[in-house]
DNA sequence: ATATTATGCGTATTATTTACGCTAAAATAT
DNA sequence: ATATTTTAGCGTAAATAATACGCATAATAT
């Protein structure tokens, strides 16, 4: 057998902070597509597990540590990189908003947070991953919890509530919300409060973990 | 850079016929594992779109002819096959009951149908590959119709019923399945019918492909 | 004929979802 | 100081959906 097919891996990595969903992308150094952007990615080593590579490309390219990893889906169109057969699988990451701001400070020209609806011209077939973890993201929310992994420690209820009206892209009832959510027996409410600016200030919650996860194994439908 | 990887794809195929789902296996003619059971699969030609590589390795070592196919995960633990680093693509196949019986009559010894509470050792890293593939299964028919793609195009209720059962693992309500089945609205009622043995002859269905597709698409909830 | 088996329709009860009114506690404007 | 605006948080009624059954029907088996 003479194959000689490349392996590579993509992560497309979300962020959430303020009310927007933000997405890891580089600019590219070399060709093809120097100048252009990209989900950041490479090549897996011979004697490397899949996620190890993930993640040391991403520690390469961005800087970010990951707090979420999962398979996406493998992309092996024959024509999806100019340099030749090269197959990559794409994964799907979530960071929390202290992990995202370091990286948007930093001004590196080279790695930055794009808005979901605000995303620029994209390298090899890179749009449709990412159209893919998009959806991927707008759907997991409604049969998992999903909040643990991308707001911080401990966060206002609003926050959440934030969140899931992002991602789902529609108003939700406030009220029915939190009754919903609480009744997953998921969240600690503390005896912190957090004053943002005007209006009455907010108890702060933490996900409980053990519950948490016990309930996502047990995988929730999550009718909001 | 020198990557020594190579790539290759796995088919997990089920069928479904008298109230039991069967999964496609072959025995292995050569080492590793020789004379083991195993997924059909096989490499990747170096110009050959992925799915296209499942269903050539199908149709050469099972004469198969798939009605569905969807990637299912990438496999790609440096160990998992004992002559080198191996990753490959698995897929998840469904097939009409007419296919599934072809071969289980001709009786080669090399492809053969295995319920899939009664499955033999398998090769490689196969075991988790079909774990994976039937929870896959198990979780999907209750969020998508999936009738379709596993019973032949006209058929009894019993046999939508049935194969709820099966693939859920316990009884359901036989009349509330049936209203709230209908209510989806994408069945059409025949004016044949069917009786197989004793009792009352039931009326076949068929499914409204355009309707069927369309709430796919959407993607339904269904709460059996 | 009568029992048996599987199909097919209907209705009452219970649980869940949805809609929406209202109070509370802070900052901000006048 | 007082009123207004803003965000947080609790509760209740109506609508919808899920669940639990009862029973008639049309064939085969004895």
């Amino acid at each position: 057998m003479n194959q000689s097919i490349k392996l590579s891996v993509d992560a497309v990595v979300f962020g959430y902070e303020a009310g927007t969903i933000s997405v890891l992308l580089i600019k590219r150094k070399y060709e093809p597509f120097k100048g252009k952007w990209a989900i950041p990615g490479g090549f897996v080593l011979n004697n490397e597990a899949l996620e190890k590579a993930v993640e040391r490309e991403l520690k390469e390219e961005t800087g970010v540590e990951i707090n979420y990893l999962e398979q996406l889906y493998s992309f092996g169109n024959p024509n999806r990189d100019p340099r030749g057969r090269i197959v990559s699988i794409a994964y799907f990451g979530l960071v929390h908003p202290s992990a995202f701001k370091i990286n948007a400070s930093t001004d590196a020209e080279e790695v930055q947070w794009f808005k979901i609806d605000e995303l620029p011209q994209l390298s090899f077939d890179h749009k449709d991953i990412l159209k893919l973890a998009i959806s991927r993201l707008q759907s997991k929310i409604t049969y998992e919890p999903l909040g643990f992994e991308l707001l911080d420690e401990k966060f206002p209820f609003s926050d959440l509530e934030n969140l899931y009206t992002t991602l789902l892209g529609r108003p939700i009832d406030r009220r029915n919300f939190r009754k919903k959510f609480l009744k997953l027996n998921i969240l600690d409410e503390l005896d912190e409060k957090i004053s943002k600016g005007s209006g009455r200030p907010a108890n702060l919650f933490k996900f409980n973990q053990k519950r948490y996860f016990k309930l996502k194994q047990e995988g929730i439908i999550f009718d909001i």
